[in-house]
DNA sequence: CAACAGATTCTCT
DNA sequence: GAGAATCTGTTGT
C-alpha cells in the first residue's frame, strides 16, 4: 500500500484519468477501489474551467493532487481530483467506485459516492490521500462522457469491471 | 435582472 | 422519456 506522490497528479488528465482505476480511497477504514472516471482539460467545452475561472472553479486551476468539489443541480456533490500543473484547469471526475466491507458492490453515480464519503465544499483544495495497492485494473472500456451535451463523443471516460 | 442550461438522480409514465 | 429538487454561471434584454 503506497500514497500517490505529487507527480503522480501533475500529469495531464487524459493521462492521469486512466491511471486512476483501481487506486483506493480509504474511508472511515475500508477501501473504495476506483471503477470509472472521466477527464476533463481547459480546451474541452464540456469543462468547468473552458471559459476561465470562478469563484466555483477555482480549485481546478490551484496545484494538483487536491480535491475539487462542485455542487450541481441544487443537490449533487461531484469529487474531482486536479491533474495537470498549476494553473491548466484540469480535474478527473471520479464517477464510482467498488465498495468493500459494509455491502459490497458499485457505487451508482458520482452524486451518490460525494454523499457516501461526505464529500462537500469544505474538501476543496485539500490534499488528495488515494493509494496503490497493486491492483491492475481489467478489462478497461473508454466511452463518452455522461450529463454533459458539449463535446459528447470525446473518448474521455474510462471503467473497468474487474475488482 | 430574467431566462436557461447544467460533469445528477429518483420517480412515474 | 419527462419532471422535480433548486444552486451556479452564462447570455441576452
Amino acid at each position: 500500500m503506497q500514497r500517490l506522490p505529487p507527480e503522480f497528479f501533475a500529469r495531464d488528465a487524459t493521462v492521469v484519468a486512466p491511471d486512476l482505476l483501481g487506486k483506493v480511497l480509504l474511508w472511515e477504514g475500508y477501501e473504495l477501489r476506483i471503477t470509472e472516471v472521466e477527464a476533463y482539460t481547459r480546451e474541452d467545452p464540456a469543462s468547468h474551467s473552458y471559459r476561465g475561472m470562478t469563484a466555483r472553479n477555482a480549485p481546478m486551476f490551484g496545484p494538483p493532487g487536491r480535491w475539487y468539489v462542485y455542487f450541481v443541480y441544487g443537490m449533487h456533490h461531484c469529487l474531482n481530483v486536479v491533474t495537470g500543473a498549476e494553473g491548466d484547469g484540469q480535474a478527473v471526475l471520479i464517477r464510482s467506485v467498488w465498495t468493500f466491507g459494509i455491502a459490497s458492490g458499485r457505487t451508482r453515480g458520482p452524486g451518490r459516492l460525494a454523499k457516501l464519503i461526505g464529500a462537500d465544499l469544505t474538501w476543496n483544495g485539500r490534499p488528495v490521500e488515494l493509494h496503490d495497492i497493486g491492483a491492475v485494473a481489467r478489462d478497461v472500456e473508454i466511452g463518452p462522457r455522461v450529463g454533459i451535451t458539449q463535446a459528447v463523443d470525446w473518448p474521455r471516460r474510462w471503467v473497468t469491471r474487474s475488482t
